[in-house]
DNA sequence: CCTGATAATGTAGTTTTATTACAAAAATTA
DNA sequence: TAATTTTTGTAATAAAACTACATTATCAGG
């Protein structure tokens, strides 16, 4: 968790904090910018508090005192995540929901940055470059997922594809080898369909990655889980961020899978991308 | 723009410093994180010179006094070591790449939060919602982007579809009325098909709204232009955050829609968030 | 609904830290 | 080299933060 920012640490403490810290959690959260500029007296006024309830409330967070509080704060100011009131209201404009959206897909994935395992990671990775074929499944929204994994995969030199048809999954998996890599997508990992396919292919003894959510009946079946969790999202407005945290973590997949092969994989990308070049108008001009 | 980085300011100004203050340069670029845990009578011993010169080099450099510097310097560490460490080296392992591409998108959604024309994304929602009609059309990475838009607005109760086919936009653009809004989705702006496509449309007097990068050709033929700065990656390893901006702001005209809808759209929305449920196993076991 | 224990908060004094005014020392110019 | 300006340091002052302790509020058991 070296990555967690004071900013989040704290409003996911505000309920655990008692009156006069809580006071001050308010002050600082109503504009943490003028906190990093004001001195424990003004803030300690701003929040109707003394000052070594300031003082308390800084060392609670586990910051040397005061002055270094402000200095954690500033970070994690422009560490780019903006944490206050981030679910959107029914009577937002634009100018509200719009940073709100923004905010909320950032603290996402800088959630998932710090829970990720890596050790999973690397065995993926692994078994992406030991793959024969790789196959990624994905319906509805993370067929999305899936089909911006084979714009990406495919570059890599190896036979690749994506399906979001469940007859077509069913049929690669019952007829998959043990060679075969079937990477399938699921934010929920509890759809019927998808469990039944995976399951199949895992009988068949291919290697069934899933990018899920944890402790799913998914997850349980699969050869390897790579477990994503984001928060579910209880505002009705606030779209599904999963699936952006599916892209990044495929983008990690896919620079492991060209870490691994070495400066010469460079040219061959290159390659793939000058072949582009003719379809489009030239920048100078 | 934004504020420029103190750190780099105090580097280019190196030359134009007097001996002390050099000194004090010195000894903060040596270890600039020391310095922002450092009161200014150990940073004066460190530098070998007076505590009133710390200060009246902090002074110097327009900030307030030396805690308003060491505010302003925790800021310019944090961006900075972004912008520095940022790139993936090739002897990186898993530990090391994956919070490098977490925290490379995480800070190019903020760069596009921050520069996003709230003007723009409004009349855009608006010509959503008047559309009978809407095409989502992209190819390569932005289809997959295209499909997803698909996948979301599809839930509007009205005519959506997605397409990364270029015969099928090109016929499409061709007999498109006045009613019908062509959302285009291209990174670079430049393909050549996809500017003919979009110029079609237009001349048909359908709207055509791009999703693409400022000052591309697409950008300057098109009705309404939805400008996306991300940084061009010159990372060969670093994947292409774009379309990550892209799906964002997606979400963002979406919710745009659904809030213009009033509160009795949102039970059309629960209508069709259960009708998957069958399709899962329970969460209860 | 009291009473004692415990936790929370504030007051006042102390210490640390930063700033200012001014004087001494360099550096610069004529 | 003397006058002038700039640089730098010393010492006093002011500001800020912290600590110890006192007071007040909260809560559990009788």
């Amino acid at each position: 968790m070296q990555h967690q920012n004071l900013l989040m640490i704290i409003s996911n403490e505000l309920d655990s904090l008692n009156k006069s810290e809580r006071k001050v959690a308010d002050a600082i959260m109503l504009d943490p910018e003028a906190a990093t500029h004001s001195s424990i007296a003004s803030l300690a006024l701003k929040a109707s508090v003394s000052e070594p309830s300031v003082n308390r409330f800084c060392k609670r967070f586990n910051t040397a005192g005061f002055p270094d509080f402000k200095i954690k704060l500033a970070k994690s100011i422009v560490s780019g995540v903006r944490f206050v009131n981030q679910n959107v209201d029914s009577d937002d404009t634009v100018e509200h929901f719009t940073p709100k959206i923004f905010d909320s897909t950032i603290n996402d994935l800088s959630l998932v940055r710090d829970s990720i395992d890596h050790g999973v990671v690397n065995e993926v990775v692994n078994r992406l470059i030991d793959a024969e074929r790789i196959y990624f499944f994905g319906l509805g929204t993370s067929g999305a997922v899936a089909r911006d994994a084979e714009n990406k995969f495919f570059r890599f030199n190896l036979p690749v594809s994506f399906h979001d048809d469940v007859l077509m999954m069913r049929m690669l998996a019952s007829t998959g080898r043990s060679s075969d890599v079937f990477f399938v997508i699921s934010h929920t990992g509890r759809t019927k369909e998808v469990i039944e396919i995976s399951e199949i292919a895992v009988d068949k003894g291919s290697t069934v990655i899933a990018l899920t959510s944890p402790g799913s009946p998914l997850s349980s079946i699969c050869s390897i889980s790579l477990e994503v969790n984001v928060p579910e999202n209880t505002d009705e407005y606030m779209a599904m961020t999963s699936r952006i945290a599916h892209l990044v973590i495929l983008d990690v997949l896919a620079t492991g899978f060209t870490l691994r092969q070495g400066p010469d994989f460079l040219s061959h990308l290159e390659k793939i991308k000058s072949s582009l070049k003719p379809t489009r108008l030239s920048k100078d001009k």
